[in-house]
DNA sequence: CGTCTATTTGAATGTACTCAAAAGCGGTGG
DNA sequence: CCACCGCTTTTGAGTACATTCAAATAGACG
């Protein structure tokens, strides 16, 4: 469980990280428990910490003029999510997390995370690796979203992330890939 | 023009960068020309430069498997460009980047990129800021991009990169924004 | 001036959406 | 334990938006 952070990291960089620095990431954040369908991240309000997913799962959205939601993130166990423009930046949060399952999370303040990142060279390199990561995985959702049809969307997903298939709401996934959470049943339907 | 760098980085970080700074970036850092149609980055080979544009446009794009070109970004003067996945890992390129214009390019290896953060924790700041910046943009295009119908995709991004407007051709803005030259064509007909 | 590329226009088609309603599923309380 | 309620998924019918195919026009470059 406190493990899971550890191991994820060391995964992430290829090499093990001292226990000094598992001892300073430890001071620096906490964990905290969320019911189902409570909120992380409110869209208006500062969003001041990043979450790792302990346990649970979540979803982070937008909401358009029309009122729909638009799902940006899915994210459970092992997954880092939060409001990017307001955390890195300070500005009001953009897209409102919301928990699926009860949820068991490890938060970092900003403050915190600048500390890490400056006492640890090897948080800085962790953290950039993460969001190097994310970026490239955006770019590979980009290219598919506007040129692959919802059919091909939904067999490439359900290839690449199997375990949300299994856990999170059909309509989410949908919302995922651009869809209508009908047009996904249908394509279901035809296998 | 060789104080096109600099400005950018003080404008990101807020404030100024020291002579040393800027003269280390110097060093490990070299210009380049390329003619119109020239490619900066060639899919399936190694990217070992990210580049920052001083003049001139360029632009990347995924190919699928019917041979469609997906623009994922476009750059101008003041941009950086790269494949993130090449540049970031150890893998293979997966976009490819080609000029559109004759375009000048400082670039900077992943090597010296490193060595770069390594010895001032302003240019990890910068870089991390870059990488903030790209993913808060990259949520909001996927945002917009299943939420809006093309119509508004358009305006949307007519509004907000008039300059793009102006000088990429309408085929790749099309693409960009996930639609067919023909179909933006009809939707600039209704103004 | 001629060629190559980009943009526009037309007509037919298709994919995904909307509206509407039924069926399925899960949790809660009587 | 069963009945009810709310939420999710499925199904149907009609519609809208964007695509495809095809061809004409416009623009850029040598």
């Amino acid at each position: 469980m406190e493990d899971l952070i550890r191991k994820n990291m060391e995964r992430t960089l290829g090499e093990e990280i001292s226990e000094e620095m598992l001892s300073d990431l430890k001071a620096l954040s906490f964990e905290k428990n969320y019911d189902k369908k409570e909120y992380l991240v409110e869209t208006g309000q500062a969003c001041n910490y990043q979450f790792f997913i302990l346990e649970g799962a979540c979803y982070s959205y937008y909401l358009n003029e029309k009122g729909n939601k638009n799902v940006i993130q899915l994210a459970i166990e092992e997954y880092w999510i939060t409001d990017a423009p307001s955390y890195f930046r300070e500005t009001a949060a953009v897209s409102t997390i919301e928990t699926l399952e009860p949820t068991r999370a490890l938060m970092i303040h900003k403050k915190d995370f600048e500390k890490l990142c400056f006492s640890h060279q090897l948080f800085d390199r962790f953290f950039r690796i993460l969001l190097q990561n994310a970026l490239a995985s955006l770019h590979t959702r980009i290219a598919k979203t506007i040129s692959e049809d919802a059919d091909h969307r939904y067999k490439g997903f359900s290839k690449r992330y199997p375990h949300f298939i299994q856990r999170i709401p059909q309509y989410l996934i949908a919302s995922y890939l651009g869809i209508k959470p009908q047009s996904l049943s249908r394509i279901r339907k035809n296998l």
